[in-house]
DNA sequence: AATAAAGTTTAGCATTGTCTAAACCTTATG
DNA sequence: CATAAGGTTTAGACAATGCTAAACTTTATT
């Protein structure tokens, strides 16, 4: 009983403490995903039009830059557009991929489409290689 | 054209404020949840029990309560236990029920118990009530 | 009851993420 | 090509979340 006990313990908080950890990279991954996005759409991710798509300042744009190249995700020369590193367009694809699968797997459950987008926006930086492939084997099947 | 643009752009960036929104109130839920638990296991919550599970220093529990005791969710004295108001039981049945709805989805869905528990700890936040009704009907249907 | 152990709080610091305002470059216009 | 407009960066502030170390209170032990 004890055992088990510090067994559940243990497995929670470790769920809290990768709630904790995740928020790090959640900011990150949400930010290359859309610098993919716009370098995809205009060949190029404006310090201006990042902030407009975040419903952030410029400000918070250009420090989270500053902090995005430090991590290596991201390029910049000053005054100019920003770009991503191997590292970041590799953490783009990938929250990319999950969101896709995701809000597939929500629209397929029924979820409305305004929803599905909003709630798999949320989820993506959440859900485990192991539940995606869940999710992709559902899709599967119902097809 | 125009149009479709400005109104994905403006729900995408609706997301991300929610995103962001969230993370403000998840930690507050976390906190409501396991100080529940502890009341429902040991009849109260000692700030070490807390900082045990959280895997969180003492000092930022204490912290953290005055921030809940100021939002109204828990009630203190000094050096005595904590416990939680009516929003703060509010508050821990809200996310209990959704922690619920969505483990059990993930188990139904053929994810293993602990990547369901972990997952289901990060996604709990981030589920609007429709996606916890698709959930919901999903479990219902499968029975 | 005195002291040791355990738990709680406070103080002080770091980081992240946000803002506004001001300064600074670049580009476009006249 | 001078200047206005627009985009970018810097400076400085603030709140949230975390930490360690020190001070303080409560509880347990002898």
């Amino acid at each position: 009983m004890a055992k088990r006990k510090i067994a559940s313990t243990t497995l929670r908080s470790a769920a809290f403490s990768r709630t904790r950890a995740d928020h790090s990279s959640e900011l990150a991954e949400d930010y290359c995903e859309l610098i993919a996005d716009l370098i995809d759409e205009k060949g190029e991710a404006r310090g201006t039009d990042i902030a407009l798509r975040m419903g952030v300042a410029n400000a918070t744009v250009a420090k989270t830059m500053r902090r995005l190249a430090d991590q290596g995700l991201i390029e910049q020369e000053p005054y100019r557009a920003i770009f991503l590193t191997a590292e970041g367009w590799r953490k783009a694809e990938n929250v990319k991929r999950k969101h896709a699968v995701v809000e597939n797997f929500l629209l397929a459950l029924g979820v409305s489409p305004k929803v599905a987008e909003v709630d798999a926006e949320g989820i993506e930086h959440h859900v485990s290689e192991e539940t995606l492939k869940a999710m992709a084997r559902f899709l599967v099947k119902q097809k």
